[in-house]
DNA sequence: ATATTATGCGTATACGTATACCCTATGGCG
DNA sequence: CGCCATAGGGTATACGTATACGCATAATAT
């Protein structure tokens, strides 16, 4: 009770202690060139003095434009709770950091697939556009991207660029990143490789790493053993439960490529406990380079992807999809990071 | 380019299917009671037909309320790159579910304490209030925040909760969790007992688990060598050279109290490089359980706090204020995990 | 039967900004 | 010296919703 400014300063105020009129303020401060220089500074100076902010609100209603962007963030059907996806955070520094240097600011939700946030944010006017990180259920993915684009929705995913897919996607280069993996594995003398990881439709970036894989494979003229694959969803708990299913198949094999740390990890817990050597025995190679990898006994080998990088292509791409610009897929490069689990 | 929706639908376009004006629209679908039960199942239904959405910045332009947070995160001056605040994660994820289910939106924002973040959220309406995490430089927090005091902005912040703080604090029982880790330490025989972190009121987190430590070691009839202190911010890097700053002194210490698990697995690097075994020689306890801990070697034990508590009473306790409500300051109970940095 | 109150809704208007349009002084040009 | 372009800025209005009020009709009280 008793706030000393009596309230929100309006353009009206600035305007009248200007002495022009409100669209003059207006003008002033958003940079239009029909404002003498000697104008716009007088407004710009009194609207710094009285703490002057432009109303979000009415600017948006007014000009349709919002100057926000909406991450939506879907997560797994059964989430390892304490671990969602560790690589994500720095991935969302980089968007927030992003967004501030462009004038953005980021509305953030952690979603269900089944929601109806197809509809909330573009047609309730929160946002201008939309940043999509992971899904759930796939194909119910790709029904709303449809629904999206119908929509006239702008926006981009976060994916698999190599599939010729529902709008714009930005990634990481999945199966250049499986083949440098394959690579490697063969080069320390590995022949029978299992891979971790859903390998179906359902996981397209997952599929792109096993087909860098097997690609690696038969350039050193191996094939590929699809026994050796299992499938997996980025959580420990399915890694262990994948690298069991395999040994206890009986099936023998010198390596493993897991799709993501998290499987790796699990994994590895698995491979120990059957008595494995890590990495004489088994090599293993995981995939994000989240913190914990380097803790790992053996540390574990693995692919760093850009993250940053990521971050800001995503919020570019977006940008230029409002502005109409023209914008084409793009990849980012990966990089194996060699650690002890693939040292012998 | 010939979309069908000629164009969203507004309260008008329901008023006019629905034979009833405008405003009527609006107060069937806030619930208004002065509407009779049949108008407002019929504007629903024609509303949901029409895929209708309330227009989020007209709404917030008239109420003057906009029904969304925003999460302001302060990142220290040299962020250890790759680690931010791993625990920082499942907060956030409990703080987006919180808002959703209360109908709220969220913006979230890193920031350098030297912006003028004080100004952007509240005076632009962008948001109804401020959830503020961690913080840079502390005497320049304080006084941004007497400044939001003084605005009349409405906020929450996540700290410590013993200093009778300037604004609303919710925070978790630091000085209680340093006591059990104290205890923990002193009941499998430890006597020197060396603390890793900022013990100054520039991190009063950190100084209430330094307390803690002190209050059980007190108890236990021993007194706390202040030599075996060491300032350490939350970094790996930081808790390696204060470790190596406590070795090089010569001093003798049979246990290390570090302030966060980032400090610790740092601090566990250099032990183990000075030829010390952990927990036989040294035995060591870290703060925040984040996933690495259970992945070192030894694996580590520490102090899990709620973090999913903390991000729904933080929102809890932010609307309280919204709403004028009363609220109380509110402390959160950790947890001592025990894993094999403390079995002896 | 008349006065009173509640119910359900329409009328008018405000929220604060951005833009289309219009007008007035210049200055340049022939 | 008259004509037109241009700079600079004012006037009017729209963006879509939420609320203060007022006014009927119906329900209840007296």
């Amino acid at each position: 009770m008793g706030r000393q400014p009596s309230a929100k300063p309006t353009s009206f105020d600035i305007a009248y202690l200007a002495g022009v009129s409100q669209p003059t303020v207006s003008r002033a401060l958003r940079g239009s060139k029909s404002v003498s220089a000697a104008t716009r500074a007088n407004i710009q100076r009194i609207a710094q003095e009285l703490n002057y902010t432009v109303d979000k609100n009415a600017s948006s209603l007014r000009s349709q434009r919002t100057h926000t962007l909406a991450l939506l963030f879907f997560e797994d059907p059964n989430p390892d709770e304490s671990m969602i996806n560790p690589f994500f955070l720095s991935m969302l520094g980089s968007i927030t950091r992003e967004c501030a240097r462009r004038g953005y600011d980021l509305l953030i939700s952690f979603q269900q697939m089944h929601n109806d946030w197809h509809v909330t944010y573009q047609d309730s006017h929160r946002s201008d556009g939309i940043i999509l990180l992971g899904y759930g259920d796939y194909q119910l993915y790709l029904t709303k991207l449809e629904h999206l684009v119908e929509m006239g929705t702008k926006f981009v995913r976060w994916g698999s660029v190599s599939e010729d897919g529902i709008g714009l996607t930005v990634g990481s280069d999945n199966v250049g990143a499986g083949e440098q993996a394959g690579a490697h594995l063969v080069e320390i003398g590995r022949r029978r490789i299992a891979f971790l990881g859903d390998a179906s439709d359902h996981a397209p970036e997952f599929q792109d790493r096993y087909d860098g894989l097997c690609r690696a494979m038969r350039a050193a003229g191996l094939e590929p053993d699809p026994a050796l694959q299992r499938d997996a969803v980025s959580s420990e708990d399915s890694g262990y439960a994948a690298a069991r299913s395999l040994i206890e198949s009986g099936q023998s094999f010198d390596a493993v490529f897991a799709a993501s740390d998290l499987i790796a990890i699990g994994a590895m817990r698995a491979l120990a406990e059957a008595g494995l050597r890590l990495p004489q025995d088994v090599a293993i190679i995981g995939f994000d380079d989240i913190p914990a990898a380097s803790l790992t006994t053996p540390t574990l080998t693995t692919v760093m992807q850009d993250m940053k990088g990521a971050g800001t292509l995503l919020v570019d791409a977006l940008l230029a999809r409002i502005d109409d610009r023209p914008v084409e897929q793009r990849i980012l490069p990966a990089r194996l990071i060699r650690r002890q689990s693939t040292a012998v």
